[in-house]
DNA sequence: TCTGGGGTCCTAGGACCC
DNA sequence: TCTGGGGTCCTAGGACCC
């Protein structure tokens, strides 16, 4: 019963009839931070991370409307922020930048309380990051205008979620409707801040066809680089171009990107997932070769990210490092288990081993990720019971972890942790047995 | 644009299996 | 021993997104 088509009906008109919302909170980090300062509404606020008061270091997260007028913008050196809009003084009556430290707890709390509302409103919600969100309302409203009005029930339905982020959150929000979402993530972007823009069905090839390729989702520096030199500068080109050679140049993206370009988009809103990964990096104030240096942030990462883990309730099979050599080489090196482990001292073990090979290299960057992550309290809901038929057995599956342990402490042969599943223990060598839809967890609760 | 941190998806080659 | 084709898993890197 899943996601099947029935004959007769093509997916391209089923799809068209959608009504997709894209809600995406205005400079969210600066918003929230004029939340709880409101002498700050009106003023320029850089939200910096890495940044401290009254430092210079660190880079921008997000700049206010008002703070991007005087050249300030994300991922932009703190420096370099302040030269171009220097900090407030104090009541000269000089203008002025006010930098603010990223304080992440609170911005998740004010993102708490507008997803409540995104939920209100959709069945379906797709949590895109903290501050962008897809919804699917097809069910709950229509394309249809209103008598004696051009406007659409589905507009109002967008104005509608603004004004309740308005009144009861009090942030800002931008939010596009379009019956896609890939065209409603355009809307959105296409009038910020505040903005709400609809696009209907049958108009969304003609609406995008103007705009620049770089506003088409998943197309980056480089895919528009390429682009320009195949004489494609608007959507409106990329719409018309041979979708054969973009498919030559850009393989299967070509295609999709084509399609974008078109109004094309079939991808269906599904609500948010797992975390398919999680990890950690941190930056050298300048690039080190020490390799106790390099060592004691990679341990204190991995630490972090193995944390982190076990508090979302995650197991990982693979365990990697990044290293960033200058200029800028990023380098990635990664370790499978044969099952999965809930292990802080395999995370230490794993990433430092993996560092290893980099002790001669500067590095500027060093990072730490698990993934391959199964969940303990898992979507099957067969394996509800099985807390109570491992006898008393709580943690995550002990024997799993001792058995993966030994394959990546030692390379050696005395798999002779409990025998369950010996196969497992020698994870690349054989790499079967652990199924293709998380069945093996289904395994480590027998 | 000389580059912060946390993610996702895709590709491509090699190992291994049947 | 060489030949074949199909499939999966693993690793590494690239592009992109917020």
């Amino acid at each position: 019963m899943a996601g099947e088509t029935l004959p007769g009906v093509t997916h391209g008109e089923s799809a068209a009839e959608r009504i997709v919302l894209h809600v995406d909170m205005d400079c969210f980090y600066a918003s929230c931070e004029r939340l709880r300062e409101p002498e700050l509404r009106g003023e320029p606020v850089v939200v910096g991370m890495g940044y401290e008061d009254g430092e210079s270091f660190g880079a921008v997260a997000t700049a206010s409307y008002e703070a991007r007028e005087y050249g300030v913008d994300s991922a932009q050196p703190i420096s370099q922020a302040l030269e171009r809009l220097p900090r407030v003084e104090n009541a000269d009556g000089e203008p002025g930048g006010h930098y603010r430290p990223v304080d992440i707890d609170y911005y998740k709390s004010v993102a708490a309380e507008v997803k409540e509302i995104l939920h209100d409103c959709a069945d379906v919600v797709r949590e895109v990051s903290i501050d962008e969100a897809y919804l699917d309302v097809t069910d709950s409203t229509s394309w249809q205008t209103v008598d004696g009005d051009d406007r659409t029930l589905a507009e109002g339905v967008g104005r509608y979620l603004k004004q309740r982020i308005r009144r009861e959150v009090g942030v800002p929000a931008s939010v596009g409707v379009a019956p896609n979402m890939s065209a409603a993530k355009v809307a959105s972007d296409h009038d910020k801040p505040d903005g709400l823009v609809v696009v209907p069905p049958g108009t969304v090839r003609e609406f995008l066809a103007p705009l620049s390729v770089t506003e088409v989702h998943g197309v980056g520096p480089v895919t528009a680089r390429t682009m320009a030199e195949m004489g494609i500068q608007t959507a409106g080109d990329l719409a018309a171009a041979d979708p054969g050679e973009l498919e030559d140049r850009f393989g299967s993206r070509g295609r999709e990107l084509h399609d974008r370009a078109r109004g094309v988009d079939d991808r269906e809103v599904t609500p948010t997932g797992r975390p398919k990964s999680l990890s950690r990096e941190s930056a050298f104030a300048e690039a080190t070769e020490d390799e106790a240096e390099k060592r004691e942030i990679v341990t204190a990462l991995a630490a972090d990210v193995a944390e982190r883990a076990r508090s979302r309730g995650a197991m990982y099979r693979t365990i990697g490092i990044k290293v960033v050599v200058p200029p800028y080489d990023v380098n990635t090196r990664a370790q499978s288990l044969s099952g999965p482990v809930d292990d802080p001292e395999l995370v230490r073990e794993v990433a430092v081993d993996l560092l290893e090979e980099f002790d001669d290299e500067a590095a500027r960057k060093v990072g730490v990720r698990v993934s391959n992550l199964s969940f303990a309290d898992a979507d099957q809901s067969s394996l509800d019971g099985w807390e109570g038929a491992a006898d008393g057995e709580t943690e995550s599956p002990p024997s799993d972890a001792r058995a993966a342990e030994s394959s990546a402490t030692e390379s050696a042969d005395d798999a002779t942790a409990d025998g369950t599943d010996d196969a497992r223990r020698h994870g690349s060598e054989n790499a079967r047995g652990t199924g293709s839809d998380g069945q093996v967890s289904l395994g480590d609760f027998d």
